[in-house]
DNA sequence: GCCATTTAGCCG
DNA sequence: GGCTAAATGGCC
């Protein structure tokens, strides 16, 4: 009997948000088989029925089918991407909340739950209609002939090669226009349009190595035999030939992987190649897992000693919320150096002896090498690692493992947070109140969302850590909607530093006005170096000196795309440099922090023409001439986006200062994260203004967080610590509250403000952001905009209901960025159902309005403002 | 986002 | 009228 059609409701990947609407396809029955709901296919669109990726939201027969579509006029669905790749009912759930609070596409969030590298790209070529063949090369023949190049010969030319022309190739290859002529001859019959998923799975493999020939015969060749040699022609002389043939003579079981033979020498894949012409060797392939951090599974030292008492009660009191088996959320505050880590490590031992899986976000990877060792050197392979720079490949490895159950337990960074765990029992955020966990591309989610959601999917428990947790948590901590447990003593009795106020108007050195060291803390550095002691020197800024700018008219050098001033840098190393210092004009290259706009030093104001520029501010380059210049025989090593451009590099710079090999660490933010140096007693903030300073309400609260850090990385050993903050505002209260580790005093203090003022967590920011080429255009894009969105809250309009106070449009703090104008609309608000109906109404209006030429977005409760 | 269709703009 | 360029709106 003939059972009725399956149809698929689905939603393309690449629809922009307001045109993101569920589309039914039918599906001949083949597809019906092994298409489910999660599944990526491929479905015709448009009146060309071009074919376009989407995923598979719901599946229906004709009975349960409601849509107002007429279900004679759907499309038969092409294709399946992967039978491998499908997203679970817990995910589609996540891809559809991430839509609802931040406002991307389902396709949008789809890609972002999905590693990348799982979606293969759908090409799209041009070829010669199967029996077309002969007409079309006589037409293309003819047409050579001739020497009239017409562009319908050269489309046919080329679609008559191979498997035919790339869509994308054509315009490039034919001229403009080419791919329109192209559709127009696939309307004529003349060409055929195919379309084929890009090959490559990004797995990875394995190549092993085994002798092809008697292994007498390789032994003789590597001994040099003349006679065996010229039996196979063997005339080769270079080492690595060598190399290869001792290695799998030597290799037990018959073959060796090739990693193993000399990872350093590049010259072996190519040699293996030849040999296996030669006939002296085989090579076999196997899917390989790759995991980057293997090494370092038994690296650290294990730390075996007894939970403390306080501990033991934080333990306790986890477990209590993980064993109720329904979704629970906790916020674990514990000051710097309470052992929060072995608390988490309690919990997840409990976790994963009832065969449940944990993800265990860090705000980076790079900064956090001791939490991810700590874990690795406990649980070794059952954990993997993601982080930004793994390559698509390394992660479809730990998606897969984590699929299959191979592992249970994945550290990783914001997006580790859809790994695909099926026995999910808790979501740990360490540091919960880092940015780094808010996305700020699309969508831009926060992962402490996104962990809650899933966290109530599994039943599971999401444990925020912090010493210094976001005013947001800790809010709803007090409130009780989260459980708050508090360890208050630092680990092993060591003592909080003692914190020096430098006032940086009394310490002045005179001369160039602006020194980064004042007489204080240069003393303090002194003193620690000669008791053998290390110090840490905190600057906020990368680059050399800050800005130029002209004495005569007070302009800064300005990027010529952006509207920032440009920092500048030193083009060659410091030391080879320093006794060149006055010449800094000729050596140095200003960057554009924004663009990365790179230009060189002007001799004269480009706004006034004078010839009187002069360099201000300083930043970890300039700090770290000063140290040189005064003093020379200092160890000094750097750490900041520019000294950590490689893979490993940040471990290498942490782990040479550990090993004493420089006396003082200088370096931005990244210095400031858990690391555990028992030798430094001394930690330097060197302008704590410049944190306090910012324009966004949330100032205060990251510079107590970050200067929380800082100074409780000072005596974490045996010695106690000391902290020098230089500043022009030692009276400053957040610098005491930090200098005091006073978390609690701070909270109540600056919360009283955010409820004064009405500032999150009593309300949510919303940023809309404009952008544009056109300036005019722009502004009357965005104004459009606001009086749509203010006649929609008026008395009279359809969300009156709504509170909302608005601001803006005015234009963004950096104006002018890559050759693009900027505005913004801040939108103070509670986001609930109805607030996200009017932003969605909103937003849908106006990309219709606006047109591709205006780009129009929202970031709810940004990063910065 | 892409493309087809509609509409406005321009010349003779 | 007849053409091109820019605005508009649907996609199943």
């Amino acid at each position: 009997m003939k059972t009725g059609r399956i149809y698929a409701v689905v939603h393309i990947l690449d629809m922009p948000y307001h045109a993101d609407k569920a589309l039914t396809y039918y599906l001949t029955p083949a597809l019906a088989e092994e298409i489910s709901v999660g599944s990526f296919v491929t479905v015709p669109l448009g009146a060309k029925n071009r074919h376009v990726m989407g995923v598979v939201t719901e599946l229906h027969t004709r009975e349960t089918l409601d849509r107002k579509f007429p279900v004679d006029r759907c499309k038969p669905a092409a294709s399946l991407v992967s039978s491998e790749f499908v997203l679970t009912g817990e995910m589609l759930g996540l891809c559809r909340y991430l839509k609802e609070m931040t406002f991307c596409s389902i396709g949008e969030a789809a890609k972002a739950v999905m590693p990348t590298g799982a979606l293969r790209r759908l090409v799209e070529r041009y070829a010669l209609p199967p029996g077309e063949e002969e007409r079309a090369r006589s037409l293309a023949y003819v047409q050579t002939l001739s020497g009239a190049s017409s562009m319908e010969g050269d489309i046919l030319l080329l679609a008559a090669q191979g498997d035919g022309v790339r869509r994308d190739a054509l315009n490039d290859a034919v001229g403009e226009g080419a791919a329109r002529c192209a559709d127009h001859l696939v309307q004529k019959g003349l060409l055929a349009r195919t379309y084929t998923l890009s090959e490559s799975d990004n797995t990875a493999y394995s190549t092993f190595v085994a002798p092809a020939a008697p292994r007498e015969d390789l032994a003789a060749i590597l001994d040099g035999d003349p006679v065996v040699r010229r039996q196979y022609g063997y005339r080769r002389r270079s080492p690595t030939y060598a190399k290869i043939l001792s290695a799998v003579l030597q290799a037990e079981g018959g073959e060796i992987c090739v990693t193993e033979i000399d990872p350093e020498d590049y010259g072996i894949p190519a040699a293996l190649r030849e040999l296996k012409k030669d006939g002296l060797i085989t090579l076999r392939k196997e899917p390989r897992y790759r995991n980057p951090y293997a090494e370092q599974s038994s690296a650290a030292p294990r730390d075996e000693n007894a939970l403390s008492e306080e501990q033991t009660a934080a333990k306790a009191a986890l477990e209590a919320l993980y064993r109720t088996g329904e979704p629970r959320a906790a916020l674990l505050h514990g000051v710097t150096g309470s052992g929060k880590t072995r608390v988490i490590k309690a919990m997840m031992d409990e976790v994963l002896a009832d065969g449940r899986q944990v993800i265990m976000l860090v705000p980076e990877i790079a900064l956090t090498p001791q939490t991810v060792t700590f874990f690795c050197s406990y649980y070794g392979r059952r954990v993997a690692v993601v982080h930004s720079s793994l390559s698509a490949g390394e992660r479809l490895d730990v998606w897969r493992q984590a699929k299959r159950g191979e592992i249970d337990i994945v550290i990783g960074t914001r997006s580790a947070v859809f790994v695909p765990f099926e026995r999910l029992g808790m979501i740990v955020m360490d540091e919960e109140q880092e940015h780094t966990y808010k996305s700020d591309a699309n969508p831009k989610y926060h992962a402490r969302d996104a962990a809650r959601y899933r966290c109530a999917a599994s039943s599971a428990l999401l444990l925020l850590a912090s010493a210094t947790p976001s005013f947001e948590s800790y809010y709803k901590a007090k409130r009780g909607i989260y459980s708050l447990i508090t360890l208050k003593n630092r680990y092993g009795g060591a003592r909080l530093p003692e914190v020096i106020m430098a006032d940086m108007h009394e310490e002045s050195l005179g001369g160039s006005g602006e020194a980064p060291l004042g007489a204080v803390l240069s003393a303090a550095i002194e003193e620690n170096r000669a008791r053998g002691e290390q110090t840490m020197l905190f600057v906020n800024r990368r680059g050399y000196q800050r800005y130029i700018s002209c004495l005569s008219c007070r302009e800064p050098v300005m990027c010529p795309h952006c509207s920032v001033p440009m920092t500048l840098h030193k083009r060659r190393s410091i030391q080879e440099a320093a006794d060149e210092s006055a010449e800094w004009l000729s050596h140095g290259v200003l960057v554009c922090h924004y663009c990365g706009e790179r230009v060189a030093v002007p001799t004269v104001c480009p706004s006034c023409t004078s010839p009187h520029l002069h360099a201000f501010g300083y930043g970890t380059q300039r700090a770290e001439e000063e140290l040189w210049n005064r003093y020379p025989d200092l160890k000094v090593t750097r750490m900041d986006t520019d000294t950590t451009k490689g893979k490993f590099s940040h471990t290498t710079i942490l782990s040479n200062f550990r090993d004493k090999n420089a006396d003082v660490l200088l370096g931005t933010q990244m210095i400031a994260k858990g690391h555990d140096f028992p030798s430094v007693t001394l930690v330097g903030v060197l302008s704590a203004d410049a944190l306090l300073y910012q324009d966004d309400y949330r100032a205060a609260e990251r510079a107590f967080s970050l200067l929380t850090q800082v100074i409780g990385r000072a005596g974490r050993g045996e010695q106690a610590g000391r902290a020098v903050i230089q500043t022009y505002n030692p009276d400053h209260e957040v610098l005491h509250f930090a200098a005091a580790q006073d978390y609690e005093a701070f909270y109540e203090r600056a919360i009283a403000m955010r409820q004064a003022m009405v500032f999150p967590p009593f309300c949510d920011m919303v940023l809309v952001a404009f952008s544009a080429a056109e300036e005019y255009e722009l502004m009357t894009a965005a104004e459009k905009f606001a009086s749509h969105l203010s006649s929609l809250i008026a008395p009279d309009g359809a969300y009156s209901d709504v509170p909302m106070t608005v601001f803006g449009p005015f234009e963004a703090q950096i104006y002018r960025v890559s050759e693009r104008f900027r505005l913004r609309m801040i939108l103070k608000c509670r986001l609930n159902k109805r607030t996200r109906a009017l932003l969605a109404c909103v937003m849908t209006e106006a990309a219709l309005t606006c047109g591709s030429r205006i780009s129009v977005s929202v970031d709810v409760n940004p990063n910065s403002l």
